[in-house]
This record gives C-alpha cells, structure tokens and sequence, in this order.
DNA sequence: TATAATTGCACAATCGATGGTGCAATGAAT
DNA sequence: ATTCATTGCACCATCGATTGTGCAATTATA
C-alpha cells in the first residue's frame, strides 16, 4: 500500500514516447489501425511500447466517448441461492466468452432498488442488460428505452420487452404428477394432502398454481383452494405457513408442492423443530433444483430451469436486431429424488 | 424497444434551460453548490429543470474527470455456491448503505482471469475492492498497489494485503472434536475411520488439515497420512477419491471431515450411485454451511464461517488510511445437524 | 461617497480516448 | 515532367462532468 502508485500510462505518454500523435497509439492500441492506414513498423514499436508500459485503456474515457462500455449487466432478485447463482455463473461463462466483461448487481426484489440499480448501470454505458426475475420488469423496461439499452426479462416476464422464461405451467404440472405418482398405489394421495406452498402474485407462481391445479383436477379429482397457500418468497413466511398447518392439523400434508427453493428453506425451518418421524410418509415435489435438498430424507423431486439455455435465448435475442416482444418459453427439467446434477461449476478448470 | 432513445440530458442542456453555466448546474447537482455560493433559489430553478428531464449524471464522465466512480467490486471465485453467493449477498448490502454501487465478478480461481478482470475494474477506477478467495492474490495486488486501488483478501490471504480469513484452525478442530464426539461411546469412531476429503494447497486447506490432525492426536492416537485426501475444489474429482475409497474398502469412512460444500457435492454424487444403506453409520463434518446440506439423512455437522464479520471487518481496515498488512482471524461457527440458520435473505423485506 | 469585503456566478482547462478530416510525401501513370 | 492516386499520419473537436480562478455586481464599512 506503500509504493508510489505511479500514474497509469495514457496514449499521451505513449505519444510523446514513440514520436506519434495520440490519435495513432489510440487506433494501434483499439485495433482500428488497420483501417487508419498506419504502418505495421509504427503499429509495432507502439505495441512495444505499451507492453513495456504496461498500458492499459482507461475504460471511462473509453466509454465516455464511445458511449459503450463492454459492460454486461444482470440484474438479479437476490444472489443466495443456488438457482440466481447457477444463472450467475452461466451468465458470466456467456459473457466473457463474448469479450465483454460481465457484472452481476441484486436488488432485492425491491422495484424501487431495481430502478436505482438500473439507472446507475445505464450511467456506465452498460451495453446490455439481462434482467431476471425483476419485481418490476416494465418500470425496468421504460428506463432502458429512455437511453436505447438493449434488454431481456428472463425468469419473469414483462409486457413491453422480450422475455425468457420457464414453462412453469408444463413444469408445475410435470411436478405435480410425479408427486403423486410417487406414492404408492396401495396409499394413494387424496386430493386434500397435496398442498401449494410458496410463491406469491407474479406470473411464475400463478402458472405454476395453474398447473398444479390442473393436475390435481385430472389426476385426483378435487381442486380446491384451500390447498394453495402463497406466502411470499421468503424462508421465514414459509415457515410460518408450514407451522400454522402443522398445528391445525397435527401434520405436514403427504404430498407438498413447493414454490421455490427459498421456500424450501422455510420447510427446513420447520424440520429443526420437529423431529424427522413426522416426515415419514412424505413427498416433496420443489419448484426449483438444489443439490442438496435432492438427497433430503425424504424423496424430494425437483424442477431444475434450464438456466444456460435461457441465458442462450436471452443472448440470442439482443443480438437481434429488432427483437420481436414476446415470451419465450423454456422447458425446465424434472429430477428424481437423489440426483447430484453438473452444474456451471463442472465446466470451470480445477487445477490439481 | 421503438420509441425515440432521446438523448439523455446533460448539464449543458440543464445549463441552456436555466440560464446558468454549465459549472453552476454541475455544481448544484452535484451537491457542492453551497460551497460555491450559488444562491439557493437558482440551485432550486435547476433541481426542479434535472426533475423534469430526468437528468441523472454520467458516470463515466464523472469518472473520469475524478478518477473515482462509486463502483465497490467483488472478486470471487465462483457463484455457485452457498458460501460465496451469500458473500456477494452481504457485501451488497454493505456496500448499498454506504450510498454505493456493489458489483460481484467471479474469476474461476483461475489467476490470469483474475488478474485480468481486477485490470478492467481498474479501468473503471473501481473505488475499492474485495479479493475473495483469490489463488493468487499477491498477483492481484501488484496491480491493486500499481493504480493505488485500495483492497483486502478475504477467505485466503495474501502475504502483501491485509488480509480478514475465517479461522481455520480452530474451526477445523471444532467441527474434528464434534465429528467424534458424535460417534456414541460404544462403538467409538477409531483413527483410521475418520478421513478428510477435498481443499488443495492453499492456506485454508493447510490451516483446516492443520486443525484436523491436531484433534485427531489428542482425542485419537493415531494420525496418519493416508487420512488426507486433497482432491481440489471440484464435486468431480471428491466423487472419484470417494468411489476409489469405496471400492479399495467395501465401504466410506465412518467419520468424514469434508473441505468445503463443493467437495461435498461430489459426496453427492457418490450417493447418487449407492443406496443410503452405505450411509447408516457415517457422520459428516463439513467446513462450510448449507442449509439443505445440513438436513441430510446422515448426521452432517457444519461450519458457518462468519461472513458477515468478515465483510464488516474489510470495509473497516479499507477505511483505514494506512491499513496494517496483517492476517485477521474471524471467528466461525459449528452448526449442529438439522439446523436452519437465518441469512442474509433474511434481512430482506418481502412484500405479501 | 469612496473603498473594501462579500456574494454569485461564468470561464476555461482537464480527465483519456475516439474518429472525421486534411495534407504532405511517395509512387504510378501519361 | 506533370498530374493523379495512394499511403501514412497529424490535427482537432468531442463525449459530460469537475474545479481552480477571475470578475462584476452587490453590500458593508469608513
């Protein structure tokens, strides 16, 4: 912390240095030159010259002037848990490989914060965006047409931009089903022990409601609403609903479909205060994979999104020219209990 | 994505609309205005017209002019995970109420990418920065000190930063003396049962090894070398050292010390191929928390590292003005089976 | 009323890179 | 030996904000 942190070498220095104007270190450093007619002996002593000097652009400049910034933003719900941050992972691996570099911002499902978050990346010149699971994707939206910024919704959709989401209603029902299949035919579930729990009032959560229900209505033949409790996307709320159940009823339901896996943690919570007999007979079916809860005590079945191929339609779509507004649908993958799934992980070298 | 990307407006539009120089409206909106005697009704006049058009500032402009951008980074190693993504959960929120912009970017514990990506923050004048579990954090901070970048390693030191590390040697030789103690007294866990599995050479690994073998010494008498079994940080290559002790003895050890929730990923997977009969006696120790991890239908005893005083710590030594170059221990946390620990998700308001 | 002090603001340089334009030097064509 | 085309590069305005400095107008003091 202690050297003179000497100033960083600018094309200026460079120019004085090798006898050339700043306008043609600037084209041989930005690999214009080529275009600019320079000679390949001038290209080279520059380049030598800033190797030497370890040069580098200073990206604000840059980016002032150009009005781009090789930023690429994601803008998340929240970073812990492992589907946002296996989206994380992939979208970097995506990102980098583009050239460009890759930065990752949360706000917290707040609409306010994810406006504020919004604004400050558009101040940088973010080149595109990715917005995921956004509380307020059209508030999002109105501010990125205000200065021409090229972006996506994915996981949820919005009405004014092109989306990229889980087919949670074919997802749902795939869970649904495999939840009840998974008893056995000589204790079959009955319609009022397959529960909801989890989600709230946005599209993901109401398709998934949606398809839950139509299952339940071919498969068994009740489908009432009692059965549906939305408690918001947090562990705690979950827990709550998972208590309050227990207490009316002396149990868990047999069969439990769950919302998300934040949702999931708030069954978690539930399970440190009961001791693991009251779980015997269950069947968990998770909207949403995690490694870990895949091996639970009880068969857990889990829905993982296609994560990578969203974050390749995402990508796909801005690279267009003039992005149709629609939704596209991705189909998420149904996970038997016990599975330990690759992840983005498995493609990152590991040295030793 | 149609209508007119209007221009977004500047001080010299602001500065046009109001009748002042642009150095005026710069300085009203930029909150110096006081100190420039501007009269508070022409601050007032200007305000409202940045109201109106929705003025928000140029960063990069800003940036350049002050060498300085708001921006606090993050470099981590990876997202997935609950270890790191519920540091890049915390380092938000601390960053957010300091009135600045957090943003998150992993490297791959590769240590060209690392220096690579610390390059380009550098490039942004990046304000302050986090080096998290770096592989080469030395490498990091010759470029950190080279452009006067202020910065702390977190999880693995450097020997030229100050550093802020969770402690573990003592968190080793807690979750170690808990891994035995579990085993009741009848049939006590012997020394060569109780295998440590994952981490490489890096000072985390080491201190952890450390801490393992020391309680191993004390409460067991043996401590052998054969016991160790670095397999990187990678769910792969654990699988392959758990398949490969599997088929040389018929069986896992009865008391596993697991390096990290990567590693024990690969135990995951192992599982996956073997019915949990092969799981009956076994107690894990993990050193890190999940928290599906900790409900496992083994007993898995964990180690919840203290992120959230380690963040704190590191924002407190960068605000220091000439900051120790020394190694702080935090404190970690044993967390016994089928606990539920709140997070940092935790302190988010969620709405319903 | 003349002078000094204060108020309120404008001017202009600057941060580092980009890209349009212009022009001298060289080589080719007539 | 002219004229024309090409090569190789320099010049300069520009992106949007920050900040040191200077100066007129106003108010206070003598």
């Amino acid at each position: 912390m202690e050297h003179q942190p000497k100033k960083k070498a600018t094309i200026y220095d460079l120019s004085v240095l090798s006898g050339s104007s700043p306008s043609t270190v600037s084209a041989v450093l930005n690999g214009t030159w080529r275009k600019r007619r320079i000679k390949e002996s001038t290209a080279n002593l520059i380049r030598n010259l800033a190797e030497q000097h370890q040069y580098t652009a200073n990206l604000q400049a840059r980016g002032l002037r150009s009005s781009r910034s090789g930023l690429v933003g994601l803008l998340l719900p929240v970073h812990d848990n492992r589907y946002f941050s296996s989206m994380a992972q992939t979208f970097e691996a995506h990102v980098r490989s583009r050239g460009q570099c890759p930065i990752v911002v949360s706000a917290c499902r707040d609409p306010e914060e994810e406006r504020q978050t919004v604004e400050t990346l558009i101040s940088y010149s973010v080149d595109e965006l990715i917005v995921a699971g956004a509380t307020d994707p059209d508030g999002v939206h109105a501010l990125c047409v205000a200065s021409g910024l090229k972006h996506v919704n994915i996981d949820l959709p919005g009405a004014l931009a092109p989306s990229v989401i889980s087919d949670n209603y074919r997802g749902a029902r795939m869970l649904t089903e495999a939840v009840i299949r998974h008893f056995s035919s000589d204790l079959p579930l009955q319609a009022d022990e397959l529960y909801l729990f989890g989600g709230r009032d946005d599209h993901a959560s109401r398709e998934r409601i949606r398809g839950f229900r139509a299952v339940k209505r071919e498969l068994m033949d009740g489908d009432s609403d009692k059965c549906i409790e939305p408690t918001g996307y947090s562990p705690n709320m979950a827990q709550i609903a998972f208590e309050q159940f227990y207490q009316r009823e002396g149990k868990l339901p047999r069969g439990l479909f769950i919302n998300s896996s934040i949702n999931f943690e708030g069954l978690l919570r539930f399970m440190a205060q009961h001791p693991n007999e009251a779980f015997l007979d269950i069947v968990v079916g998770c909207y949403d994979y995690d490694p870990f809860g895949s091996f639970l005590p009880f068969p857990v079945i889990m829905i993982r999104q296609d994560v990578d191929g969203m974050i390749t339609k995402a990508f796909e779509i801005m690279s267009e020219s003039r992005p149709v507004v629609q939704t596209y649908l991705i189909q998420p993958q149904l996970v038997p209990p016990r599975t330990a799934l690759k992840g983005p992980l498995d493609a990152i070298k590991d040295i030793e």
